[in-house]
DNA sequence: GTTGTTGCAAATACTTTGCAACTAT
DNA sequence: ATAGTTGCAAAGTATTTGCAACAAC
């Protein structure tokens, strides 16, 4: 962390929380599953430390665009974007080194660099 | 729009708002625009046909990732994705063949398909 | 001891809903 | 006439904020 902040146990508990899993954590079962362990948070504590470590890079802020925001563990930084079964609200990960590439390519095109992007895919299965 | 669907003023109103410039309207502005022409409307039906238009689509819906959606015409019905810059919020439109094909490619190997997609990029403007 | 952090409760922002009145067909 | 639509106000959901108490350094 930066010059200035705390190791305080709540903000460890929520790091851990997200990385137990390396699943797609809204704030509430952060919160819910930390009070479970009969450790004291707060809401406002989940959402002020959930915005801080995505700052800090800690984790990554993943809006998967139905009103609740989600956080995933930065720990295996592999970059990646998601696809969203329609049909079970499975999140799958994946990963295109050509997608990048044109991402960057089409920014480029319009006198801009990229600074982060948001890509999902909203599938359903085949048959 | 489909059998059993009225036409009233208010969804007339609302359409021609999104229709009127092209752009990017939140619910908000919508409602602000048709209320100081002096037409009548609730934000209620403004949200209520949003999302009836959309589901019908005869216009696009566009989540910014700010909290507040955004929705377009359909008229000149070229799919298009965003680039959002960081410093203006400035909204510019792309499209991009290739990367239509290697989503759909991408999906496919995971045994899916797309049926729609949400691909923005923040970006920032060179130098 | 100082300064960052927390918990609480209240506030905010956007959107949704129940229901009776209304209106397009 | 009747079924779809509206407006209102209240409710809902996710998130943010002010502030006094508290804990890390």
């Amino acid at each position: 962390m930066k010059e200035g902040m705390r190791y305080t146990k709540q903000r460890l508990a929520i790091l851990q929380q997200i990385e137990s899993s390396s699943g797609h954590h809204d704030a509430e079962s952060i919160y819910t599953n930390i009070r479970a362990k009969n450790l004291n948070v707060s809401r406002a504590t989940v959402y002020r430390t959930l915005d801080m470590l995505d700052k800090n890079r800690l984790i990554r802020k993943l809006d998967v665009g139905d009103g609740r925001i989600r956080y995933e563990s930065r720990k295996e930084n592999d970059h990646h974007d998601h696809m969203i079964c329609l049909e079970t609200g499975d999140i799958i990960e994946f990963f295109d080194e050509e997608l990048e590439r044109i991402q960057d390519k089409i920014a480029k095109k319009h006198g801009y660099k990229v600074i982060r992007h948001s890509h999902q895919l909203f599938v359903k299965p085949i048959k």
